[in-house]
DNA sequence: AATTTTAACGTTAGCGCTAACTCTAATTGC
DNA sequence: GCAATTAGAGTTAGCGCTAACGTTAAAATT
C-alpha cells in the first residue's frame, strides 16, 4: 500500500535525490538553485501530489498568508460590495480573508481580533471606527497592519479608508433645504447601533440647525419592513415634508408606507435614502440618494493594506467622496407651501 | 525595555515556576494540573497578554480551526443567508470561517481549494456539485470532511446538503400547469453558467413535455436589468402566457418590462420567481416564487460538517424542501384564453 | 508494612519548514 | 599561477507547541 501521509518536503528531497533545502528554494522560487534541478524538483514534486504545509512555514517566518476582514454583516449589498473590491486585490496578490461577521457587536469583534490573531495575520480589516478599547490595545500592541474601512476618523488604529458620514449627512441635508424643504424627519436604526447612521443624521441636523428633526428607530428586522413600519409611526406624529432614511432599501419602505397613507411622492412629501444601489436607478420613480463608492472603498483599502504589508509608507486617512444623485422622490418645493 | 517579542508558553512558564507542559494543560483546559496551579498559571498568562499560535498547535496536532467556505458570489441574498446560518454554528464551535468567492469559476474554486488544503482546515464547503475533477480528486485524496451545499447529488465527494433544483423546476412548472398556462418561457443566464439554473428549467420542461419553452438568456449584470432586458428580448420573439425566471430579482425586472410593454401580470402574463426572498411578500404585487430554505441550510450544512468533523457518522446526501408560494402574478387561465 | 494505584507534574522528541551559516568546486581577476 | 570571488549546493538550529512517555510522592489497597 502506499504511503498514507501526504509528501512532505523530505520525500521529494529523498526522490530527487537533493538535500530538502534545495526543495524548499526550487519551491519557493527563491535563488540558490540550478535551473536544471528546479525544473527536475517541481516536476517530481507535482508528480507526488505534494502539497506545502503553511502551518509550518508561517511558524518559521511568523507570519502568514492570511487576511482577517470583519464586516458587522452580510445582509444587504452593501459589505459584500466592499468585500468584493477587497477579496479582488487580496486574491491576485496570494492572500486569503478569514472573515467575520460581529453584527454589531463590539465584543464580537474583539472575541474574533483575538482569534484571529493567533494565526499571525499579513493584516486586520475591520470596519467602521468604533471599537472596543482592547481591540485597539491589542491591535497596536501586535504591529500587524490594520485598516479601518467604511467610516473615516483623522485618528485610525493604522489607517483608515472610508467616507465621512457626518459630511453625507450634511450633503442630504444641503440637497434637501436647497429644495427648500423645511420639516425633515429622519428613519433610522435604535439609537448606538449604527454610529455612522447616527453621524449621518448629525450632519443633517447640523444643517437643519434651527428646525427639530424627529427620528423614528423601528426595531431591527427587515430592512424594507423597518422603513415601512418606521415611517408609518413617523406620520401619526405629524407629517414632514421630507424624509431622510439609513439606507436605500428602508427609503423603498418608506416610499410605499407613504403611498399606503396617501401621501404622493415627492408631491406632498420628499424621500431621499443611501447608498446609490443599482436598483435606485432601475426602479419606475428613481430614488434620491447618496451614492457610496463601496467597490472602490474595498479596492482602495486592499491597496493600501498591501503597501502596508510592504512596508511603503501610505496615507494613515483617506476619505473618499460621496455624490448625491438628485432623482424623482425629491422636488423643489415652492414657497408657499 | 520590555521584551518586543509575544511571550510564549516558555514565558509563562518561567515565570510561573513551573514546566512548558502545565502551561500547556492549563491553558488548554486538559487535566493534569491541579485546580491552584491552574487558576494560577491563567492570570498570570492573562497578565502577560499571552496569545496562543495557532500555527504552532496545529502544525503538532496537524490540523486547525479553519473551516474554507467557498461560495459562487456574495451578491444577493441567497449566499449571504446560507453563509450567514453556517458561520453562526461555526462560530460558537470555536471555528474560523476562511471564505473565498468564485464567481462561478472551477478553476478559481481548484486553485483556492490548493490554497486552502495547505491550512490542514477543520472542513471544506464548497457550493454546489460541479468540480474540476481535480478538486474531487484532491478533497477526496485529503481525508478532510467536505460539504457540498445548495444543490443536490446522491454521490457527494463527502456530504451533501441542498435542495434539488431538478425537482424544484418541477414544482414550477406543475404550478404554472395547473393553472393551465400553456405557452411558458424561461429567462435565465448564459448557458452552462449556473448549472443549478439549467436543472430547474429542465425541471420545469419535464412537466411541460409537449411544448416547446423558449428560453432567454441575457448576458451576466445586475439581476434586475437582465431580467427587464431579457423579458423584452423574449417577448420579442412572440408572447409567452407565464415567464419563469432564475430568481426573484430577475422576475421583478421582468415585471416592469411587461408592464412596459403593455402586458398586465397576472391578466395577460403569468410571472414566476425563485427563492422566496423577505421582499416578495413585502412588495405590492406579491411574487409567485419557490421558497428555497436558505438559512435553515447553512445550519443544517453545519451541523452536519460538525458532526463529521467529531467522527459522528451522518447522512451522506440531504435534500431540503421547498416550498411553492402563490402568490398575485400567476392566476388561473380560464379554457378559452 | 509492603504493594499497587493514581494525581500531578516534568522530560524528550518531533511536527514541516526556513534563516543563516558552512562547504565545495568552478570561475574570475590580476 | 594563486588569492579572491561566487554559484550551487548541504548542514545546523530552531520556530512554538503538544503527544507520549517518565518520574515522583501521596493515597489507596491488601
Amino acid at each position: 500500500m502506499p504511503r498514507a501521509k501526504p509528501a512532505k518536503i523530505e520525500d521529494v528531497a529523498a526522490k530527487a535525490g537533493v538535500s530538502i533545502m534545495s526543495v524548499s528554494r526550487a519551491l519557493r522560487g527563491v535563488e540558490g538553485v540550478s535551473e536544471k534541478k528546479r525544473t527536475e524538483i517541481l516536476k517530481l514534486a507535482r508528480q507526488m501530489k505534494y502539497m506545502p504545509n503553511s502551518n509550518a512555514r508561517s511558524l518559521v517566518v511568523a507570519n502568514s498568508n492570511l487576511i482577517g476582514i470583519s464586516l458587522p454583516t452580510f445582509a444587504g449589498e452593501v459589505f459584500a460590495e466592499i468585500l468584493s473590491g477587497m477579496r479582488g486585490t487580496f486574491d491576485s496578490a496570494g492572500y486569503s480573508s478569514v472573515i467575520d461577521t460581529t453584527e454589531y457587536s463590539r465584543t464580537a469583534e474583539l472575541s474574533w481580533v483575538k482569534r484571529l490573531l493567533s494565526w499571525q495575520p499579513a493584516a486586520i480589516i475591520l470596519t467602521g471606527i468604533d471599537h472596543d478599547p482592547e481591540t485597539r490595545a491589542l491591535l497596536q500592541a501586535s504591529k500587524i497592519p490594520v485598516l479601518e474601512i467604511w467610516d473615516h476618523t483623522g485618528d485610525p488604529i493604522d489607517a483608515c479608508v472610508g467616507i465621512d458620514h457626518f459630511s453625507a449627512g450634511e450633503l442630504m441635508g444641503q440637497h434637501a433645504m436647497e429644495l427648500g424643504y423645511c420639516r425633515p424627519a429622519f428613519v433610522t436604526t435604535p439609537r448606538g447601533h449604527d454610529i455612522r447612521a447616527d453621524a449621518r443624521l448629525e450632519g443633517v441636523r447640523s444643517v437643519f440647525s434651527g428646525a427639530e428633526i424627529r427620528a423614528s428607530r423601528p426595531p431591527l428586522g427587515n430592512a424594507f419592513l423597518t422603513g415601512f413600519h418606521g415611517t408609518l409611526k413617523l406620520i401619526e406624529g405629524g407629517t414632514p415634508d421630507v424624509i431622510f432614511y439609513l439606507n436605500d432599501h428602508m427609503a423603498f419602505g418608506g416610499m410605499m408606507a407613504c403611498g399606503q397613507a396617501g401621501l404622493q411622492v415627492p408631491d406632498q412629501i420628499g424621500i431621499v435614502g443611501f447608498n446609490g444601489l443599482d436598483i435606485t436607478g432601475v426602479l419606475p420613480v428613481k430614488l434620491t440618494t447618496i451614492k457610496t463608492p463601496r467597490r472602490l472603498m474595498g479596492i482602495t483599502g486592499a491597496r493600501t493594506i498591501l503597501a502596508k504589508i510592504n512596508g511603503v509608507s501610505v496615507e494613515a486617512a483617506k476619505a473618499l467622496p460621496v455624490e448625491l444623485v438628485a432623482g424623482e422622490t425629491t422636488r423643489p418645493q415652492s414657497i408657499t407651501n
